[in-house]
DNA sequence: CTCCAATAGGACAGATGTGTCTTAATAGGC
DNA sequence: GCCTATTAAGACACATCTGTCCTATTGGAG
């Protein structure tokens, strides 16, 4: 009841706090991706912690869950921003940023699970600026196809990468195979 | 344990009882297609029934949904058949079918959620051989991109669908405009 | 080495879901 | 209209998950 992670306000949090913290979490994003519905139990193993100090970084299954996506949040801005995505021209900025998040797609996949119901913050219907940005200016350079709204678009990305995901999973391909049907199939349904 | 549905080896099934069977499914399928751990509670609610009274078609979950998802695969095969998939060249009998799956993307939104480990019979790693064939079909005649491989564009094909329900359930555009935006990201990412 | 922060491990009560069963009511076919 | 198939409603035992709490142990910083 005190707060997120300490016991007094505003408290600084040792290093050792954040390392457990950030274990957990990476922990969560790992079997919830995989499983919803994941017990908290699956979590703490998966996470090599005993289930009393899951629940001692993270009052309830909600509070977890939200600094869950709030992390992937700032890995995905951080992703981003990586990519550089004011240089160029925005098709070769978009495939430069998608190539980019398909590298990290083992963060991502909470994402496919959350069901937009979960944040309390009104970060549920937020739009993606991270794509909207490229894909506008890529409508304005003219290398984007601009009879496909950015909103749709975004949409695009995201289902592909889901789509790459699960096949390099299946195992048939490469990882960097796969990367190259995903840029390929994605150049062409973008470009103008 | 006698059966799956009723109680006498090889009993016919009445009308009374197919009826019924038929709404559970329709039911589960509409329920667990938005949330993959809803109860049998809210199943049985759902279908306007006793939760006593789903239980005894289907003796636990794990066959109520092994059924939802023959259910949900016969119907695909009968969509499938519809959408004339020997007609036209390759692409337009990929378009058909992918328009014929658009419309009726409420029993599909089951298979979105289903983790793939489900399945005690061995369809779960099954070939998707409705939109395979045509694919191939496609990459014979020369109108279906040769670079893409046929089991990359079915999760491409299933991906975007996934996409565009979504962005029909989200609102800003009609079903209609949502199709048309759909066709064309499809059509230019398949396209030789 | 010492001391305090941090963890492991487990007990506990409450909540929720599951599958089985029984009984009374209802509906449909003949 | 009767008789049987089918259902509704709910009790029941069992399992699992959750959140809270407590105690003994570990580990790291000074």
């Amino acid at each position: 009841m005190h707060g997120k992670t300490s016991w007094y306000p505003n408290a600084v949090s040792t290093p050792t706090q954040d390392r457990t913290r950030r274990t957990i979490l990476l922990a969560a994003v790992r079997v919830l991706s995989a499983n919803r519905s994941a017990s908290m139990r699956e979590i703490a193993e998966a996470a090599g912690v005993a289930r009393s100090t899951v629940h001692r970084y993270f009052a309830d299954r909600t509070a977890l869950e939200a600094a869950m996506t709030e992390f992937v949040d700032e890995e995905y801005v951080r992703i981003g921003a990586a990519a550089r995505p004011e240089e160029g021209t925005g098709i070769d900025a978009l495939e430069r940023l998608a190539t980019e998040l398909f590298d990290h797609l083992e963060i991502f996949g909470w994402w496919f699970q959350a069901s937009d119901e979960d944040d309390d913050d009104a970060a549920a219907d937020e739009d993606d600026y991270v794509i909207t940005r490229v894909v506008r200016r890529g409508h304005e350079d003219g290398t984007i196809d601009r009879e496909l709204p950015a909103s749709w678009l975004t949409g695009l990305v995201w289902s592909q990468l889901y789509s790459a995901n699960t096949y390099v999973l299946e195992g048939s391909f490469t990882r960097g195979e796969v990367r190259k049907l995903f840029l390929h199939s994605l150049r062409k349904s973008v470009s103008a």
